[in-house]
Order: structure tokens, then sequence, then C-alpha cells
DNA sequence: CGCCAGATTGACCTACTTCAAGTGCAGTGG
DNA sequence: CCACTGCACTTGAAGTAGGTCAATCTGGCG
């Protein structure tokens, strides 16, 4: 039952990020690392950002998959609680983090708008949760592609096809999943008509079939 | 490396609720449930409440697990995003969404509070998202016994014995495991020395052990 | 003492991982 | 223009962690 009715991030909120440092970084570079002192909080701009930590054994869990006017770097503590990096070719809108909280500590109406924000994110995992929690393979695929496609959705674009940035890599490392079990899980979907592939895109061809495979295990 | 330093909850958003009704209910009964319209938000004064999520067909991923001091009934939109229970016989101090909102509105401090809150519960999340993609059963539950002896040191008492007020069906709701795999992990902790058993509750024998068996899968 | 719900343990099954070959395709250079 | 190469992806085969089903065990309580 994971939905997520959503708009866009606070204007207001967008507005403080856009008065600080516009950052381009190049696909596959990092942002910040787990555990570095925090200097800047982020919002992207253009591309698209992961949020992951790693275990000691180098495996990835990818905790945020980030569009544009999302937000990141905000902690408990002194540190950064995850690293983050850019998929894509990037821009970010950087502010000090301590002007963050200058500017919450001044104007209450930031902080509605501020508690919305981390309201929105907070749903996300979640979400995240529950499906890593209690849904099969094939249902954690379904479940990310309708989640990509809202997203785009809101975003203004066309739900379909839905551009996938990523690599079956980075799709397992956010679904907790092996790259070989999520390339299966794609040609079964594709296998039982809900999807076809566009190149590196990805069809919508039966909504139904897609969100039916969506549900929960068993 | 998911690690959580806290501290208890901000003093400013505690003596808000504090001015609300103050609510009793016995274990097991149903706090609010998903998708219900969003009338309070909640302190747990005393007892333990879970956060959770049902699937389709019955089965149950809990979210997160409350202590006293923690929040619930936060969510985006008009309606709860998660269901709430009472695990132990709880106490409850709840006040109207619209109040929080309001004192939001009216004072920045609050939202300073408000701010540092909702992080550490993202914070928490985030750590649950790690556990369930990319750490097996018995780290899972190493984990999670961690967390519950950490939890309680903050809350002043000691780290060990750690009281276990929920049953094996409820941990296994959170690790995304089932019952009898969280029994056997349980078993196998307790056969390296990690751990020993004192009625319900569970003894920390040698905290090393428990924390290398903690580690990340393979 | 006997009951009963929760916990443990065992045996078998299955979904996912692991390891190992392919396959397709975009970019490069002959 | 087309082979060569590299990389992401797909597919297959075998191994295994955890799920499922079922039989005890345990401890608290009437």
């Amino acid at each position: 039952m994971p939905t997520t009715p959503d708009l866009s991030s606070p204007q207001i909120v967008l507005d403080l990020f856009r008065s600080g440092r516009r950052i381009e970084i190049s696909a596959g570079s990092v942002l910040f690392r787990e555990n570095q002192p925090i200097a800047d909080v982020y919002c992207v701009d253009r591309g698209n950002v992961v949020v992951a930590r790693y275990a000691d054994n180098g495996s990835r869990q990818i905790l945020a998959f980030l569009f544009p006017g999302d937000f990141l770097g905000i902690s408990v503590g002194a540190r950064y609680n995850t690293g983050a990096e850019a998929l894509t070719d990037v821009a970010v809108w950087a502010i000090p983090q301590a002007m963050l909280q200058a500017e919450l500590a001044r104007n209450p109406a930031f902080g509605v708008a501020f508690a919305d924000m981390t309201a929105r994110i907070l749903d996300n995992a979640l979400d995240l949760i529950f499906t890593l929690g209690r849904q099969k393979s094939r249902a954690r695929v379904a479940s990310f592609l309708l989640k990509l496609m809202r997203r785009q959705e809101r975003l203004g674009a066309s739900g379909s096809p839905i551009h996938m940035p990523m690599t079956r890599q980075d799709v397992a490392d956010v679904l907790g999943l092996t790259m070989e079990t999520v390339s299966r899980s794609f040609s079964q979907l594709k296998a039982m008509g809900a999807i076809s592939f566009a190149g590196a895109d990805v069809e919508v061809v039966d909504l139904g079939k897609l969100t039916a495979a969506a549900e929960v295990k068993s």
C-alpha cells in the first residue's frame, strides 16, 4: 500500500538554495562521503544523485534516488550520515549548513516548508523499507519502475517511456538484490507483457500488469 | 557503518506535547491506521509503540520501534502514511496536528528543534534500510539487539540485560524475516557465546562477539 | 497439575545468489 | 565500411540462506 501523493518542493526552500553556489559534477563523482564533516546542504538542479551507504565488504546500499528539486545533506550531528554520488552529470545548488540553520531560526514560514520537505523524504524512506522487507524481487523491480514513472510525471514529463539513467547494478543496490536478479526480473516483466525495452529506457506496455506485479509478496 | 549518535528529544517539542491530552492504551491496540485522516500527532510517554505498514496479504512490516520520547503521526498529506500499534501498555501525549503546524508557523525555535527531531527519525529509517538491504539474518538480529541496547542506555538504564518487550514475530516484522529465522539467529548468537537468555530478556555476554556478528554480510 | 501461547528445532523447499558463459551494442581504429 | 574491443546486460547451472510446514519444548498461570 505504499503511496506517495506529492507536489514539488516548497518554493521558499528552493529560493534559499538558489541563492547559494551552483556546482556541476560529472557522472560517477562523489558529492560527499559518509562521516565527512558537514559543510553544505544541497538541492539537485539537474541530473540524478544517489544517497548511499557502503558495507565493510564494499557492497553498496542506495538509500535514495534523487531527482531535480530533491534535497540532501541533512544529517543528525556534525557529520554526513550517508554518502552522495552523481549518477549522471549533475548540477546542484549548495548552501552552508549554517545558513539553513540560520534561516530556520529566523523564519517560521521556512520551518513549515522544511518540515513538509523532510516528511516527504521520510515517506520515501518508509516506502523503501517496506519494499526491502516485504516484497519479492519481481515486485521490487516493478515498484521501482512505477516510482520512476510517477516521479517523472511529477516533474512534468510523460510517464512512459521511463527514462533509466542508471545501470542494473544501481537498481540492484537500491532494491537489495543482485544485478542478475534485477535483470531476470526485467526479463520476466517483459515476458509478461508489462514492459518492453527501448534502448536503455523502458516502455510501459500494460500499466495494469505492471501494477499487479508490484503487489506484495505471495 | 550505520551509527546513531543521539541525545534525547528537544525539550521545546516535548513541552508542547505535554500540554496536550494524555492517552493510555493497552498492549495490542491500535493508535491509528494507515490512510486514516490525520487528527493528532503523538509523543510516547511510557511503553513501546510500533509504526507499521501491512501488505495486502496481511504480512506486516514494522517501520520503527518507538520508545518514550519518540514522536509519531507525521505524514505528508492529509492521511497517516503508516499505522501505529501499542506493543506494550502505553501512554502517549496527543496534540492536534493543526497545533503542531501552528507552533511551527509561530515559533522559529520550535522549527529548529523539530528539524532536529525529524532528522533523527530519518536517520533511524536509513539504518533500517541498510539492515534490510545488505545484512544477513544473524547480522540483522545482532544489529537489532545492539540498537535496543544503545537505546535503553540513552534512556538512562543499563545496556544489559536488554529488555525485550516484543515477541519473535515482532522482531521478524522489523527485520524482514520470519519468526523461525529470528529464533534460529538468537540460538546461534547464544551458541556463539555472544548472548544468553534471562527469561524474556537478553544478557549481553560478549559485546565484542555481538558487535562482530552485527557486521555486514559475507 | 495441566493448559496454552510463544519459542525452538527439524526437514524439506524455493527464491535468490554465485559463478560462468554468452550476447548486443556503441565507440575506435584499421 | 567493417572488424575489434569493452562494457553492460542477459541467460544458464549449481549452491545456499531463508521460508514453509510441522513437531516438540518451555514457562507462566489458572
